[in-house]
DNA sequence: AAGTGTGAAAAGTTTCACAGCG
DNA sequence: CGCTGTGAAACTTTTCACACTT
């Protein structure tokens, strides 16, 4: 993983973006358990950083602590959601249906997160649909149709390493900003469109190194 | 991602060793279209990184470029292979075959990249084998002395998040030396132990900062 | 001429440390 | 007093640019 420069928005650097994620997640679990104030010391502990990170983070973004006291749950908890731009849902399209998309589907973890994945795409939807999918499989050449009708702009895409590339273009065109990736390859697309690699074989490897 | 300071080997950046996965993989493909000798400009395109910073990374291993020429295709792949330590098989167990536990079973994207999934623990063993696993699913509580007889040093770890602190430790305890977390926590594991968080939620989310 | 290897500069990130506010 | 906000320092990683080798 490693998107290269993109903005729009300025100046914070891509490692602090990943780890307001993080704090959001500890703010929801402090909100549930009617947590209204925290410290930097202690949703930094509970995130696993620095509490002089945490500051830093936060700082990019304005300043809503209280000296002596720490920071308002809520209020640090919309902030951070309206800085990712998750104030309202953001529908996602999943595109390649085999084995593991059709497992990605599943699996919620995305929707327990808040994203809804509307529509599968697949080369062979009556594949797609025999492997136990319940949402709607539409063959890839609706992409783009579907794309601009219901304005998306997110995808995760899990087809096949060969047509991985040929499959981005297609979404890049139809005004796809931003793809979470889970072939093995590193995908060409114009400076505007985000792409987020999810290589778990490489992952693996990378542990592989670390063990004596 | 993130595992915090590990050494065993030293001085290399993190972000190399992730490098070093991605050229080996296009050395593959140049070997398998029986190209010899690649320079770094080439090798640096295939891989989406400067040239320069391909040189440097190399440079951590040693010299086995000729100037004017480039880097000789057998040799660059045998010692990166060598640095990551995948000169053997290395096995691998996964732990928690639930909704995405038994997806990435299915997935062979690990096995497709040299390592081997040699069993599957899950609390409930019979239900993961109804969710169509067909490698051997062992009860948790045998995981111990699994590890030992196998020597296992690497987990997939895709448990739901409550139970996974307490998996890990098991894990720990029982010689797990680098773990592929799932599970949308941050692990507590001893310093000569390595993490590496694939976190899908927190992923989409970051792509969400960046569409406009 | 082509292309590596590498110091040194630049850029990016994290950590420190402390002034200042509630 | 406790804890934030932040400049400055420390550290890490990337990029440059060029001497040097085949």
């Amino acid at each position: 993983m490693d998107p290269s420069e993109k903005s729009g928005k300025i100046d914070i650097p891509r490692k602090a973006i990943y780890r307001l994620s993080i704090y959001h997640r500890c703010l929801q679990k402090l909100h549930d358990n009617a947590v209204e104030t925290v410290s930097s010391t202690t949703l930094a502990r509970a995130a696993g950083v620095k509490s002089s990170q945490l500051r830093k983070d936060l700082a990019y973004f304005g300043q809503f602590g209280t000296r002596g006291l720490g920071y308002p749950v809520d209020l640090l908890s919309t902030i951070i959601r309206e800085a990712l731009g998750r104030e309202r849902l953001q529908p996602v399209i999943l595109v390649g249906a085999g084995n593991l998309g059709s497992a990605l589907l599943h699996y919620h973890g995305f929707e327990k997160e808040g994203f809804e994945v509307i529509a599968a795409f697949d080369a062979n939807p009556d594949a797609a649909r025999a492997r136990g999918v319940t949402l709607p499989v539409h063959p890839v050449d609706e992409i783009d149709s579907f794309i601009s009708t219901h304005s998306v702009k997110l995808a995760i895409l899990c087809v096949p390493v060969e047509s991985a590339q040929a499959v981005v273009n297609r979404l890049v065109a139809a005004g796809i900003q931003g793809i979470l990736n889970f072939s093995p390859i590193v995908l060409e697309v114009p400076a505007d469109v985000t792409v987020n690699n999810v290589d778990l074989a490489l992952e693996l490897e990378h542990l592989s190194y670390f063990i004596r």
